[in-house]
RNA sequence: UCCUCAGUAGCUCAGUUGGUUAGAGCGGCGGACUGUUAAUCCGUAGGUCGUAGGUUCAAGUCCUACCUGGGGAGCCA
C-alpha cells in the first residue's frame, strides 16, 4: 500500500482540478478490461464515472493481482495520481495502491442489452448504472429547481394528508386503507387541502405522493407518483397560465445549465428542451379540435398532412434500415471478416432491428391515430395520440383552455362569457409527452359549487369543510397539478415513466 | 375490464409444413495479448423450452385453460 501523507480523499466530480495530484477514490468497479501487463478499471463512486489504469511495473504484485481479480461492482479503494488521458481529454487515476473493500458473487447486470422486465425486477441494482444515475441525478434537480421557483416567488410548501376520509371523485380510482377501523383513501389529489391553505396563506404548492389505483398498463401512468400543485388566491386563468408558462421555462432553463453531462449521457436531443421559450400557444378547446381533425391550420400546416408526411419519412427510414442490414448479413455471409468485425456488425444488426421494431410499431400507428384525429367527436377530451396530433404542429408546450365544463371536474370553474365551458388549462409537452399539467381557476361561488356537487352526485357532507372556503371571504383563486415523473421523463427524453421514479409503483409492479 | 404481442441457457434471442442427442451471441470461468472504450484470439461449463391438461407413433412447435410480462384503450398528472 503506497499512501501518502499527502495525498486526499476525494470523489470523482473533484478530479479536474487535482491534476498531477496523489489521491485516494472509494467506490465501485464498472468495468474491467485487461491486457498483458495493464488493466483497466472503470470506478464509479456515486459522483461520476471515471477510468483508472494498473500498469504492472507501477505497482506491487499484490496490487496487480488484485486488479487481474475485480469484478464488477466490487467495493474498492483506489490510491493513485490523476493523470490526463489525452485521447479522451478526460481525467484517469495511475493506480498505486489498491484495497478491497469487498467481492460478491457474479452481478447479474451486464454492459449488454437487458430486457424491462429483468431490469425492473433488479431495479435496487440497475439504478447503479450511467443512464439511470444521470436520470435520477436530473430527477434531483428538478426537484429542486421547482423549489426555487416557488420559494423566490413567496410560495409557502405545505403538505395535504395523504389519509383522506372521502373520495374526491368516486372511489373507483383510489387505493382504500385501514384506518382504525373506518375505511381511509390514500390521497389522489392535495388539491383540495391546498385551496385551504391557498386562502391562509396566498400563495401555496404542495409536493408529494399521489395514488391512483387505475389498472393502467402504459407508459405514461404510475400507481404512486409525485405531485405538485400551487394554489394561489387573487389569481383567475390568465394568471395561472402565465405562471405555468413562467414556471415550466424556468425548470427547463435551469435544467440545461445544471445538468448538460447529465442529458449527454442520457443521449437527449437538447433543440426541443432549448425551444422551451415563452410565450407557449394557448389554443382554445374548440379551436385544438379544429386542429386535430384537420380543419385549422397552424401556420399554413395541416395536422393530418404533417402526420402522413411523418408516415412516409418513417417508412422511407425503415427501408433504409432493412437495406443496411441487409448489406451486413451479406458481409458477414461472404466469410471473410474477422470475427470482432462480425461482432460489431451483429451488434449493428440487433441495434437496427429494434430501432426498425419501434419504427414499425409507429407506422402501425399513425394511420389509426390519422383516422381518430379526422373523426375526433367534439365535446370529448383528447385521447394520448391526439394530443400527438395536436402538439406535433408546435415547437414547444402548448396550452389548451377553455374546456367543456361536461368532462372536466366539479370545482372548475364557469366561463361567465362561454357557460358551457369551464376555465380550465392543461399543458402538453411536446414529443409525444402528452399532458404534464392540468389546472383551473376554482369556482368560487358557494351556490354554484354547491350545486355542481349536487350535480356529481357527490356527497355534500363530505365536502362542508371545502364549502367553507366559498362561505368565508371566498376569493377567486386559481391552481394547478404537475406530475413530476411526467416531467423528468420528458426532460430526460426517456420513453417510459416507470425511470423517472427509484422504485416505480404500477399496476403488476410492487417489487423491489 | 377490454384489445394486442410475448414467455427457450445468467442475459438477448434463433429454432423451418410437428420428426434423431435444443442452437448462437453476449456474460461467466481458464489461458494469450502493455492503452482498452459493447470490435482481439484459443478453450470451457451452462437448459424441467412460463404452468397444467389435451391431440399425436412423435410436441419447444398444434389445441384449451391459467400465470407472468410488454404495448395500447378507458382514466388521468
Amino acid at each position: 500500500m503506497s499512501s501518502s501523507e499527502t495525498e486526499k480523499y476525494v470523489y470523482i466530480d473533484a478530479l479536474g482540478s487535482r491534476e498531477g495530484q496523489p489521491i485516494t477514490l472509494k467506490g465501485w468497479v464498472t468495468f474491467r478490461r485487461d491486457s498483458k501487463g495493464i488493466v483497466f478499471l472503470g470506478l464509479r463512486d456515486g459522483s461520476g464515472f471515471a477510468q483508472t489504469v494498473v500498469t504492472q511495473d507501477q505497482v506491487s504484485e499484490e496490487t496487480f493481482a488484485l486488479a487481474s481479480e475485480l469484478a464488477l461492482e466490487n467495493s474498492v479503494v483506489v490510491h493513485g495520481v490523476v493523470v490526463r488521458n489525452e485521447r479522451m481529454n478526460e481525467m484517469e487515476v495511475a493506480v498505486s495502491g489498491l484495497e478491497l473493500i469487498q467481492a460478491g458473487p457474479e452481478y447479474p447486470i451486464s454492459r449488454k442489452a437487458h430486457g424491462v422486465e429483468f431490469l425492473m425486477d433488479q431495479r435496487h441494482l440497475w439504478l447503479r448504472s450511467q443512464k439511470q444515475w444521470a436520470m435520477m441525478r436530473l430527477r434531483n434537480r428538478i426537484v429542486f429547481a421547482i423549489h426555487r421557483f416557488f420559494q423566490e416567488r413567496g410560495f409557502l410548501q405545505l403538505d395535504p394528508p395523504i389519509f383522506t376520509g372521502n373520495a374526491v371523485e368516486g372511489t373507483t380510482t383510489l387505493f382504500e386503507t385501514d384506518f382504525y377501523g373506518e375505511p381511509a383513501y390514500l390521497s389522489q389529489s392535495g388539491q383540495l387541502y391546498g385551496e385551504a391553505l391557498a386562502l391562509a396563506h396566498g400563495k401555496i404548492y404542495t409536493f408529494g405522493p399521489t395514488f391512483r389505483a387505475e389498472k393502467s398498463k402504459t407508459r405514461r401512468h404510475l400507481s404512486e407518483f409525485w405531485m405538485i400543485e400551487p394554489e394561489m388566491a387573487f389569481y383567475d386563468l390568465d394568471r395561472n397560465m402565465d405562471l405555468i408558462e413562467d414556471f415550466i421555462v424556468f425548470v427547463t432553463q435551469d435544467v440545461l445549465e445544471g445538468c448538460a453531462k447529465e442529458l449527454a449521457i442520457l443521449e437527449r436531443n437538447l433543440a426541443p428542451l432549448q425551444n422551451v421559450q415563452k410565450p407557449f400557444p394557448r389554443v382554445t378547446y374548440e379551436d385544438a379540435v379544429s386542429i386535430i381533425r384537420g380543419e385549422k391550420e397552424v401556420d399554413g400546416r395541416n395536422s393530418l398532412a404533417v402526420m402522413q408526411q411523418d408516415l412516409d419519412e418513417l417508412k422511407q427510414q425503415i427501408a433504409e434500415n432493412t437495406a443496411d442490414i441487409a448489406r451486413r448479413e451479406e458481409a458477414i455471409a461472404t466469410g471473410s471478416l474477422k470475427k470482432g468485425e462480425i461482432n460489431f456488425n451483429r451488434s449493428r444488426i440487433d441495434q437496427l432491428i429494434a430501432t426498425n421494431k419501434e419504427l414499425e410499431e409507429k407506422t402501425g400507428n399513425i394511420p389509426q391515430w390519422l383516422e381518430s384525429a379526422r373523426n375526433f367527436p367534439r365535446g370529448e377530451d383528447f385521447g394520448g395520440s391526439d394530443e400527438t396530433v395536436l402538439t406535433r404542429l408546435f415547437d414547444r408546450p402548448v396550452m389548451v383552455y377553455r374546456w367543456p365544463a361536461a368532462i372536466k371536474a366539479f370545482y372548475m370553474k364557469r366561463d361567465p362569457e362561454h357557460p358551457e365551458y369551464v376555465k380550465g388549462v392543461d399543458l402538453l409537452a411536446p414529443e409525444g409527452y402528452g399532458e404534464i399539467v392540468g389546472g383551473a381557476e376554482r369556482e368560487d361561488n358557494l351556490d354554484l359549487l354547491l350545486h355542481r356537487i349536487e350535480e356529481h352526485k357527490l356527497p355534500v357532507e363530505a365536502f362542508q369543510w371545502y364549502l367553507d372556503l366559498r362561505r368565508y371571504g371566498s376569493v377567486p383563486h386559481a391552481g394547478f397539478g404537475l406530475g413530476l415523473e411526467r416531467l423528468v421523463t420528458w426532460m430526460a427524453g426517456t420513453r417510459h415513466i416507470r425511470e423517472a421514479i427509484p422504485f416505480p409503483r404500477a399496476y403488476g409492479r410492487l417489487r423491489p
